[in-house]
DNA sequence: GATAATTCCTCCAGTGACTAGAGCTTCAAG
DNA sequence: CTTGAAGCTCTAGTCACTGGAGGAATTATC
């Protein structure tokens, strides 16, 4: 039995972030101590780690209990589960495309000023006109 | 003279965000109706445009902020201002490169499953077990 | 066994940058 | 002069936590 301390030890998640997990329903209501304190097994920790390595690889809070919802029916088909990840695959390449694009144009105005008096800043007016910068954004 | 929703329709910023930009103190207290509506002019266009620019290209409210307090001594040096696009190019940058982490990470673990059962299903799997990642996110 | 230090409990508030709604007032067009 | 759109303030909700207050329980030390 694991105080909700150790569980935070072993895992990585911290005290009040169990709590909140317990909230959100992520993870069941914990057994108590006499003195009212939650007290945890190894299938919470596993679970709790398995929350964990989803948030570590950006899965929103809905995404994951869906994805432990479907973790209860190991006969059914994955392909829910598939198709989690894929959407999230595809909003991370999205993700990476618009910060390709802001570093590009930073880059650039970065680059083309000569860093002597406000008045003259290629930051401040590029900032001012988006008709200076090359892309969209 | 304009109104805020002429502000508005005129920036591309939303009206609320633009009550809401003036309580941060990003654009000063608009002038005001008999009515008690707010009534714009040219330069607060002008700044408003400065602020959807900015917050476009990804930086933060303080960061604006001290941008347009530094655009007001037009005679100082601008290294301050080109010091923060450089800080936020890197924090593009190490956005973009967490991003490809996971992207990496997601590619793998996707294509690892044949699609059948929950049971079997390399997403869940992966996700129960940073061990089978290949690197650290 | 008493005391002290640590951990735990619940509840509430704050983060960033908006966004939405309730309930009311003002404005512009016809 | 009426009507409907647009404006006003204030409050609360978003997401995934994080931190603090104030108090109870547990663990360690003497
Ligand atoms: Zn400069
Ligand atoms: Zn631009
Ligand atoms: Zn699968
Ligand atoms: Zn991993």
């Amino acid at each position: 039995m694991l105080s909700i301390g150790d569980l935070s030890k072993r895992t990585g998640v911290k005290v009040p972030t169990i709590r909140y997990y317990e909230q959100m329903g992520l993870i069941e209501a914990a057994e108590r101590s006499e003195g009212n304190q939650r007290r945890y097994e190894r299938n919470d920790l596993e679970r709790l780690a398995f929350i964990r390595h989803a948030r570590d690889l950006g899965l929103d809070i809905p995404a994951i209990r869906e994805l432990i919802a479907l973790s209860q029916h190991p006969d059914q088909p994955c392909a829910n589960a598939d198709r989690i990840a894929a959407d999230h695959l595809v909003a991370v390449r999205e993700k990476i495309e618009k910060l390709k694009k802001l570093e590009h144009e930073l880059e650039r105005i970065i680059s083309h000023c000569d860093g002597h008096s406000i008045e003259d800043c290629y930051v401040i007016r590029a900032l001012s006109d988006h008709g200076l910068c090359e892309g969209e954004h």
